[in-house]
DNA sequence: AAATGTTACGCAAACGGTTTCGTGTTAATA
DNA sequence: TATTAACACGAAACCGTTTGCGTAACATTT
């Protein structure tokens, strides 16, 4: 048991003042050459590391970002969150990773948490509970605060900061493109309630892409799902009364379940049915069939997150200027489509 | 652009001193309750929060716990952030999750950061590629400080420090169990190299139980898989020279690979052959058909590791005595078994 | 020899709090 | 009325670093 050594110990064990070791540490050029050297061989012999603690109340500065996700167990916001960390790591940051757990308390509570010093900035996706009550005075609080921001892909107009998002309007369209290529009619959706930022874009590109191959938009087509466990029963009747040869699924959970369903009908995939689900995440690429899916580059999407994060928290300029990148979705092709 | 108020703004505001204000916010009987009541209002107006940097220099307490583990997509560990998160924050306590993916430098490094002040205690799962080198020593400083460190899941005896694992060669018995009880015999076992503290267990609980029920062990149904890039051709192969009727997996993704190798071949699942795979993530649920699993609990393990090294951290007493808590694995019958 | 310039270091303030101890004012006691 | 206790607050040290500035000691210039 060796406790942490201070430069206050150094110093007393060298007998000279605490400043100069810490010029000496930083080899400045006020030490002496003598000095220096003996000051840094006493420090590498005690493994001296600076209390980063201290540096951060000093510098204002902590070199820490904060993540808050709804969801860390959804594949994509991990892979986002890799991506994160590649970049910020890089650059000498530590990520610092709350959950919100979808929950619009815990997201209030883990920002003021994270806010009071614990970190240079944020990047953090929406809540589905936040988007509800639609309530971002959290969030509006810390940018008050000048603390850097950057959302992505659950984002809201009615704050000002970076964002960066994919182009899911232009996913959804793809997806129906590809449907109709290979001859498909009744192209079905399923998708979450409209609260979400992303299901209300996806729906915008369903539609969109329908018209745009003049295809007559069936609202009996568009199943809404507040969530697997409550939808059940829909989900059932759904595909029993309708009659439908693609599905777009919002995400892999519904594409999944619906597969299931359908295989249970003796239908075949993709010739009778195909299938498109947004994520791209492991069970797309282990479904059987495999899933056609549509790629959201969440670590692509993570690394830009922690560039714009970080370019923000590195300049000092007050001037306010917010950028939105869009990403572009890609389209894999699996065995769920023809 | 409202900047953050300290102590020393409502102390000039309010023309009393820093001290006083310090007081009056933690409703110190020292201060009368005019005082109190006029500055706790103040605070209230500006949102006064105190700075937690200031307070972690000054108590030299983080109330942060320091997460590493090897991969942040795996869903396993995701679960058990998710718990250590839960237990953590109802304690007041930040999680910060860095990743060392997979790899000796990256472990090393983030446990450095983190060590040096940010944190009061860790709880980390050991990298392959630590588990390989068998290079502990980092680890060995940070206890060496006296910072309290839990380890879950991939552990080593090499440190003392409290543990929570499950009993991985319990979970491999129960699934050659449940093959034996439904008339299988040829059952192979397809793992990682035994680097792994985990994959170890497993397959001595896998030959625990064959001795247990007098089948003979053969050495050539089981499967050692570095991983399942480097592996496919072999695991091709496996499956066309050996004759198995069950199939257990160290986890889900070989499970997947094996499953649809076995689809392609025409055999009947899980009439011909049946599967069990460790983990029981999003991957055994939706898998067609949905696979038996032995599930680990992540989020109860991730509680259970909160649990320990908060106590830890909370009491101040140097007596070193570490526990290993062990967590009892269940199988999750599905449809890949009769 | 006096004036000036270097060199090499230490002092002290600052970051934003917490906490111990001291003290002036008032009220209660002898 | 002198003594003391209670009250309400402030001064200052401290957590571990960083950094601007002052300065003693010595070297250099005229």
């Amino acid at each position: 048991m060796k406790p942490k050594i201070t430069l206050k110990d150094i110093a007393r064990e060298l007998e000279v003042s605490i400043s100069t070791v810490s010029k000496a540490l930083k080899n400045s050029e006020e030490i002496s050459r003598d000095t220096k050297d003996k000051i840094q061989a006493f420090a590498k012999l005690y493994n001296y590391k600076p209390n980063n603690i201290a540096v951060s109340l000093k510098n204002r500065r902590t070199k820490n970002i904060g993540v808050i996700i709804p969801d860390i167990v959804h594949h994509f916001f991990t892979t986002v969150i890799l991506g994160i960390e590649k970049y910020a790591n890089a650059k000498g940051y530590n990520v610092l990773v709350c959950v919100s757990n979808e929950g619009y308390e815990r997201e209030v509570i883990n920002m003021e948490l994270l806010a009071n010093g614990s970190i240079d900035g944020f990047i953090m996706s929406l809540s589905t509970e936040t988007q509800q009550k639609s309530d971002y005075n959290h969030i509006k609080e810390v940018t008050d605060q000048g603390i850097p921001m950057v959302m992505f892909d659950r984002v809201t107009e009615r704050i000002q900061c970076d964002k960066v998002v994919i182009d899911d309007s232009k996913g959804a369209f793809l997806a129906v493109k590809k449907f109709v290529e290979s001859g498909k009619k009744k192209i079905a959706l399923i998708t979450t309630d409209d609260y979400l930022s992303v299901g209300k874009a996806r729906t915008d590109g369903y539609k969109k892409a329908l018209a745009h191959y003049n295809i007559p938009l069936e609202e009996s087509l568009i199943l809404k799902m507040p969530s697997m466990e409550v939808g059940a029963t829909a989900f059932d009747t759904f595909f029993k009364t309708q009659e439908v040869d693609a599905v777009l699924c919002v995400n892999e959970i519904f594409a999944m379940h619906a597969m299931r369903l359908v295989h249970g009908m003796n239908k075949r995939i993709p010739e009778d049915i195909s299938f498109i689900g947004f994520t791209d995440g492991l069970l797309s690429k282990f479904a059987m069939p495999s899933l056609t899916a549509i790629a959201q580059h969440g670590e692509l999407m993570g690394e830009e997150a922690a560039r714009m994060l970080i370019e923000k928290v590195e300049t000092e300029s007050d001037e306010a200027t917010f950028t939105t990148t869009v990403l572009q979705p890609t389209l894999i092709e699996r065995d769920s489509t023809l």
